[in-house]
DNA sequence: ATGAAAGCGCTAACAC
DNA sequence: GTGTTAGCGCTTTCAT
């Protein structure tokens, strides 16, 4: 009833429309309206003929749909959907009458309904772990971007970094307008594959692609700064402390071209200890949490011979090692630590650590503003690599006794 | 050319539907049509030799839609819709001619249709912050527990905070079958009747709600071990550090019952310094990152008199307190910090804040199973506490002088 | 400048 | 057990 009151004035209106399918659909909305509200939904589907709702009264009424605001507006559809997208062609005042409709029914249009037709002006940011001081860094400059645009950002977490895929392939099932993602071991063709249908940006990763953006770190002058760094200190015993990727390699999701920023820190440590006629050594961190890494440094530490320099593949492990370092009572003239990626906390002084700045915040920045320029028309690649600058702190010094 | 492969054997099939609909249907896809299939999607259903895997070729093919799947199993649309939402009524034959027609086109349902008549499986999370460790733990154990279900998880972090149901409105609008929402600050009038269409529960808040559950942290009982401890070691020049809630209160947006945790262990915090004849000592920060702490510390032990024990709001203050005291080269002798949370990194021996552990990650999965009870039928309100413990670690101490 | 109508891809009712 | 069909709430031609 409600709804045939609302849509009695255009009821003559449908008659125009060709044969059944009008007739029917008629018939079958003003049935299923009512019910719809029913189950779970809790819709009330009030019966009082009042053309204008009042959704303030009861919080249990159905939501506005764009048909309500035309309705209490007394224009079309069409109408109403050109006043919310800010389109073509409305005279100032019908806009001022449908947008007063808007306010008073608490009109939200339904994205997933606008997402059958055209954008649904969201965005999309994966990050591989919610925990990671870096990857919230990078967040938090996206949604600052966007804080300026119709645009929302929701972030998708990945839930088991064997299948990054899945938190990307959810992005797009959701019908996101585009995608920040951060590097992610996701194989390249099925990128190149997935930005041929979407604008995607990928953070982290220095691939060649021909239908995404890149934006990552100078990693290859930041490892060479830290072992630069280390070695000049007076450091021949050093270590890379990185997550143990060989369990990953069943899937071969990893980047085989080795240009994830990680394969790249420990081919410039491997590179450097190679020209120093030092072994290399690796400790294995079995997962990206700081307490994975703290115990496999504490393991490694707990040998003979341990080394007087640890370099970590990222802050967060760092500050593991760290731990490692502080519970054993060692300094760092005993054991250096240096890291990747500056986060916040490595500033602090009571960890002072040594790290290299990527400037996660401006990378972030980027990366939505390149993705707004795809959404903008562009569709020639980009390739964008920030500067890094070693930030030297206290968790580096010179070894107490050289080796 | 791929497309009319595919569908070649089946176009007849298509013949069935009727008139128009079908025909502009079908026209409209062959032109789109062409690539989609992922090829890392691991999809790749053992079952290959069959007519038309491809989709590697190009990049830029339409996706799958429900439809194709049906066509190229032969079947009907609903059939296809049956075995992916596993509904009953499908003989074990063609659920497997379907998955292997899906997993050949690799076909992923939108879930903007979906939610157009049934369930999203989409979960909403809010959070405040991103930055924040709390939250992060929060949301980790959110999607540790999603992750044996077939639900998805998105979080929607809130850009301003004095519009903290944007967020929220935002959730809603995409349809999301359920939220999970971290202490905003939004009116309970507004949330009751959001969660009277949608099932919710609010985490950190001891709301006192007919619709939606909520799971917080005993920060009364937190507060007071904190206070008790402060005071048992000798301070009393004890102040309380928090976010300037002052400039907030514009839109009311703050609930106004004073169930907020911050409101609660400010209470706290009052009542006992007012049991000892004390007078309270506010530090405000001007925002919740670390940094605005670390502003307002300094600034406060600037001046004379200064407290000897700082009760911070919560960690990341706390770790922002710390690092003033750090960089004034002051110990906890000097100036005790102590917070609330327990965040991972409170436990690094090198900062060693004392903080109040209300198991944060127990709480996210708490939440999360009860949301997942509420869609599962439970309708009465649960308001789950979680016990606290105080951990006392070395950042607070006997003050060296007393006051 | 405005409105009518055709779907977008899916699920749910109902036929068979 | 399987297929047919009517929409969900929007955007978008295309008339007017």
């Amino acid at each position: 009833m409600t709804r045939s009151s609302l849509t009695s004035g255009t009821t003559d209106g449908s008659g125009i429309t060709s044969g059944t399918r009008d007739e029917t659909g008629r018939a079958t909305r003003s049935r299923t309206r009512d019910e719809t509200a029913g189950p779970a939904t809790a819709h009330q589907a009030g019966t009082d003929a009042t053309p204008s709702p009042d959704a303030s009264a009861d919080g249990r009424r159905r939501a506005a749909t764009i048909q309500d605001v035309a309705d209490a507006a007394g224009v079309s559809r069409a109408a109403v959907s050109k006043v919310i997208r800010n389109a073509y062609g409305v005279s100032p005042q019908m806009r001022t009458r449908v947008e007063a409709a808007i306010a008073r029914l608490d009109y939200h249009p339904r994205v997933a309904a606008r997402a059958m037709r055209g954008a649904t002006f969201t965005l999309g940011l994966e990050i591989p772990q919610i925990g990671n001081d870096f990857h919230s860094v990078i967040a938090e400059a996206a949604a600052d971007v966007l804080a300026d645009t119709p645009y929302q950002l929701i972030i998708a977490p990945i839930r088991d970094p064997q299948v990054g895929d899945q938190a990307l392939q959810s992005l797009v099932d959701r019908q996101v307008d585009g995608i920040v993602a951060v590097a992610p071991l996701v194989s390249t063709d099925w990128l190149e594959s997935l930005a041929s249908r979407t604008p995607v940006v990928m953070v982290g990763r220095h691939d060649v692609s021909a239908h995404y953006d890149t934006v990552a770190g100078d990693d290859e002058t930041g490892a060479e700064q830290v072992m630069e760094h280390l070695v000049e200190l007076g450091h021949r015993r050093i270590a890379f402390l990185d997550i143990d990727r060989s369990r990953s390699t069943g899937k071969s999701y990893i980047s085989p071209t080795g240009r994830d920023p990680h394969s790249i820190r420990q081919r410039v440590y491997r590179e450097h200890v190679g020209a120093l006629g030092l072994r290399p050594r690796l400790i294995q961190a079995h997962g990206h949490m700081e307490e994975d890494a703290a115990v496999a440094v504490r393991e490694a530490l707990g040998q003979t011979n341990r080394p007087t320099a640890i370099f970590a593949g990222h802050d967060t492990l760092a500050v593991g090692a760290l731990r490692a370092v502080a519970e054993l009572g060692l300094e760092a003239s005993e054991v250096s630590v240096a890291g990747f990626d500056d986060i916040p906390i490595a500033s602090h002084p009571r960890l002072a650590l040594t790290s290299v700045d990527q400037q996660g915040y401006a990378m972030g920045q980027e990366a939505v503003r390149l993705l707004l320029q795809r959404l903008d028309g562009r569709t020639e690649p980009v390739r964008r690599v920030m500067p890094v600058t070693l930030r030297v702190r206290a968790s580096t010094a010179p070894p107490r006794e050289r080796s």
